[in-house]
DNA sequence: CTGTTAGCGCCTTCAA
DNA sequence: TTGAAGGCGCTAACAG
């Protein structure tokens, strides 16, 4: 697989190889003629420029990096596919990675994405170490994290631009609903401790029942991650306990879909004998027959406002002045929560 | 941003660059005390080889490109987790592309990564003419085709590599457990006509009813997709008309989910009334309250001979004969079929 | 309008 | 063990 050159095609065209470069690249200092007769000797000889050697010489490689914990979770893919899109509309190319949660492999996905000189990374990550990250490339390649993630104590984190969900917002628009459709008991489901997307989140519940005058109350989830599993089993224990609740305002969709099978098996009726709320709005709470009431997290609109920003900081080459940008929730009726 | 390169490290280190590049790339000749010292500055001074340089000089990027319809999709997000892990542990990183279902952009994805010189393509697609697109780009870069359309008439069809499910043994597979479920009646539902994927599940369940002295009944999709809403439509159809069947084998998954939601709004219970089985095992296929039973396209499996294939070529530089590697497919048992 | 030339950052013989 | 030099494929001045 022998590939061909400009210079081949010079030869055969009978130009200086300069003069190839200048027809493709669209320069107009070429005559007409000699464009055309070049462009079809290449599309015959089947060149391609190599971006590897354009890349070298332009210093821009065009291609962005993005790394998210597990492409084959929703939540990641759905911002692949945007981030992708909007990347391709302004012509850069992106270099997917999966850090598979792993801290080891996360550093050489960096260093790797640096040493093949992409342009700015998406760091899409809810940990909580995630600001640290960034924060240790930010000087060599811009970086715009995707997640809430502080970094408590870390004076570099405040250094590094972001795009967010607005969690406590969640937590009190989600509570604010439920109330209005008239519970008073409302529990709240999966709660990580360890999250700080979590804290926000239920922060945001708790203030909302304290100021109404209700009682927040809470099973943790002590384990390191929102499955449908661990959602399953902490419902359980929320059903069998016999807690006297009318909503579960759940810490993920992933919680709740577990609780919706916990509930299948306890006897209890959703929504009639409780209503469930999520958070995310993963593609599948839509489905037929889960159908799950949930606050959103607009994917489409934290990976334009990513992109949006990456594209900011390459252009002004690490001049611009650091952004937080805060996405709103939405609240996404369907079928699980009803008026008590 | 300015990067640091191998020249400044050489001047630091008081050494020429041909020293920096041995003691970076592990060579053997070169003292171990300069060697160290060399690492130290490179640390310090934050360098990281330049890819790109490094792949023009070596003639090998390291990269290989992916490309699918819509990475948002579950089928292929799975793959896209697998390929990436496989191609990690062999030293490979992955462009992603997505088609986005056009065929403009899929030349153009093609033809960009052509030009960065990525050492292979796996090109998922389920289009009709997939084969045909990788037959084009066959002789400037390695491809692999994962997905099982034929190109009927075109002699280059058979030149391309590819992986894909043998999707006439899982029609058999399906009808025949749900014949041995006792269903006589078995109705197959949302079959594409213009998909050579969904002709070859036709006719294995075809094939198996007709040698089980049943009669084969059909309901065809005439869209240009098999969706969830399509799927709804179609058996909405199905349940109107009063066919009168005890099972429908869908065409997809999804076509199984959409008719789930019209068995709930027309009063027949599944599996009571009816039994359902899918095809494909997208990931939310094992969801509670879906819990659907179906045939599996194992992704993993799948991935890893698209991956492994695609590296015997590379490594045989196009010597290697043209293979197709098959995939069989699996019965995945959960809630939707009953016995009779 | 076209050719010549000097690199982009790196690896790799070939000498020293 | 180390340095010098050539070149990977391409772009961008600078001449002509």
């Amino acid at each position: 697989m022998r590939r061909v050159t400009i210079k081949d095609i010079a030869k055969i065209a009978g130009v200086s190889y300069a003069s190839v470069s200048r027809a493709l690249s669209g320069s107009t200092e070429v005559s007409e003629a000699t464009r055309e007769r070049i462009v079809a000797i290449c599309e015959q000889e089947g060149y391609r420029v190599n971006t590897l050697a354009r890349s070298l010489i332009c210093q821009r490689s065009g291609v962005i990096g993005l790394v998210v914990p597990d492409i084959s979770n929703a939540f990641y893919a759905e911002i692949a596919f945007a981030i992708e899109t909007y990347a391709r509309r302004f012509g850069y190319n992106v270099m997917l990675c999966n850090t598979v949660h792993d801290a080891r492999q996360t550093t050489d996905l960096f260093e790797y994405l640096v040493g093949h000189r992409v342009e700015g990374i998406i760091f899409a990550s809810t940990r909580n170490d995630a600001r640290s990250w960034a924060a240790k490339y930010r000087d060599a390649v811009p970086v715009v994290l995707l997640g809430d993630a502080d970094s408590p104590g870390d004076p570099q984190g405040d250094r590094v631009n972001s795009v967010s969900l607005d969690n406590h917002a969640g937590g009190v628009l989600g509570a604010k609903y439920l109330y209005k459709l008239g519970h008073r008991r409302i529990l709240y489901l999966g709660m990580r401790p360890v999250s700080i997307t979590h804290q926000r989140r239920f922060q945001g519940y708790r203030m909302t029942m304290e100021s109404l005058g209700l009682e927040p109350a809470v099973i943790e989830n002590p384990w390191d991650a929102s499955t449908i599993e661990y959602g399953y089993q902490l419902a359980r224990e929320a059903f069998s306990k016999q807690f006297p609740f009318t909503a579960a305002f759940c810490a993920s969709d992933s919680v709740a879909l577990g609780a919706m099978q916990a509930a299948g098996e306890c006897g209890v009726r959703i929504p009639e004998d409780v209503s469930l709320l999520g958070f995310d709005n993963v593609s599948y709470a839509a489905l037929p027959r889960i159908c799950l009431s949930t606050i959103a997290q607009h994917q489409q609109k934290l990976s334009e406002a990513a992109f949006d920003l990456l594209l900011r900081l390459i252009r002004e080459d690490g001049e611009a002045a650091t952004t937080h940008r805060i996405v709103r929730p939405i609240l996404v009726e369907r079928s699980t929560c009803i008026p008590i």
